[in-house]
DNA sequence: CGAAGACGGTAACGAAGTTCTCGCCCTCGG
DNA sequence: CCGAGGGCGAGAACTTCGTTACCGTCTTCG
């Protein structure tokens, strides 16, 4: 009982020989890379993606601290001697995922032609990823977690430091984005930019989130919904 | 260790003779309005209204059930025997708040002359009421406890059917204001009313709840808050 | 009067996060 | 080469909290 588990190197699912001859290998590898800085990392890492597996594999979409130390292969000592508790897991993953989000919807709005067309493009881009999948992930389309936005709307209202400065990155490329429309006249210029930016980023994520208050039956397909609340964003209210 | 309770009657902090003397009273009002559903109703209430007191109390706004238990001079077992759960508990307790809340409203926007401020009435006040007071309670307008929000959130996003079902009175009344604003020619007229309502209340009482993601550094009153919310909400981002 | 049910008091259980103890092994400095 | 210390695995233990179970009492109703 002493060395079963197989590494699963850090960014993608890497599957090695079966289990005997691993240690090994494995040895020179961390031998050679490792700084004690690395090794670090590299552990870390693996707590990371034991969690994020969870998250994708399982049903529940959630998951405990033991569920990530045994998936990690690692031990609960090792957890909390990185990891401040659960709280920092969960806040290393959702920097992360922003992280993520930001470079993939950087990208999709590059490819649009005006600066209407992308802060429209990131608006419903970034309601579909909000969205929790139903069913088996949507095609195409990354999707945040659902913990992970849970996780956020918590550490909003009991950190509020530590969540801005998580979300900052995504705030700082729609105010880029909002700034841009407003120059070229798309939008009016008279905002407080940041602070739009920061209270549209939040209606979108949570009304992406938790579907609507009002009742509906089965609601349409999701990028209806975006749609309709880009036109809202948009529009407002008022009568033209 | 048989009657030290007092039984602080429903409504509002009543105060009786200290210890002693207590039981005969007390014993008294039960039997005369007890057609065992009053009874039953009687200790309900006095669970609802520890909880109350404790949100409004302690310095966490949190508590537990052994908390309102105590609290309430009654037993776990008669919590448990009136409530499924915690779960039921909170669910009362918002049920009340969105009632009352909707009642509040109400009266606040019938003193407003025309559609436009009445509708701009409903989401301000509403934002006011949902944000969280940060020190001793703002005179004047009563506050949904943060406690209650964190659980709509969790309900809106587990029990969507539970959740709308709360949220129905208040849904319906904003949705009437939208109507007559509608009709007035104050808002647009082509837009689906229930679903809008859903939507913009739910932006109202986010944002208000977890204030905006863009760090802002103080960030001003309340009120100024509400204001460029409201103006988002009505104008858009659109130029005009 | 006697059985049933409501109720208080308290212990106990289970899940989950967190901490602690022990012991192994590897590395590093003398 | 050897001894100390730190990283680490394996659990046990502790804590909080919701929830359930058990026991004894009191009221009530047939």
């Amino acid at each position: 009982m002493a060395k079963n588990e197989s590494v699963k190197s850090a960014g993608a699912g890497g599957d090695e020989a079966s289990d005997g001859a691993v240690s090994w290998r494995e040895q020179a590898v961390a031998r050679s890379l490792d700084s004690a800085r690395t090794r670090a990392e590299n552990r870390v890492q693996r707590f990371l993606d034991a969690a994020l597996e969870l998250m994708n594999d399982g049903d529940t979409s959630d998951f405990t601290v033991q569920e990530v130390v045994e998936r990690s292969g690692q031990s609960l000592r090792s957890f909390y001697q990185y990891f401040g508790g659960k709280h920092e897991l969960l806040l290393a993953l959702f920097e992360e995922s922003i992280r993520a989000g930001v470079e993939e919807v950087a990208e999709k709005i590059a490819q649009e032609p005006d600066e209407t067309a992308r802060l429209r493009r990131f608006v419903i881009d970034y309601y579909l990823r909000c969205r929790p999948g139903p069913k088996s992930k949507r095609r195409g389309t990354t999707t945040h977690d659902p913990v992970i936005i849970e996780f956020a709307q918590q550490l909003l209202t009991e950190h509020p430091a530590e969540a801005s400065r998580a979300f900052a990155p995504l705030v700082d490329l729609f105010e880029e984005v909002l700034n841009d429309a407003a120059e070229a006249g798309a939008i009016r210029s008279g905002l407080a930019t940041r602070s739009v930016a920061g209270t549209v980023l939040e209606v979108v994520m949570f009304n992406a989130f938790s579907s609507t208050i009002g009742g509906m039956p089965i609601k349409q397909d999701a990028t209806d919904a975006a749609e309709e609340l880009w036109d809202l964003l948009l529009n407002g209210l008022v009568a033209r």
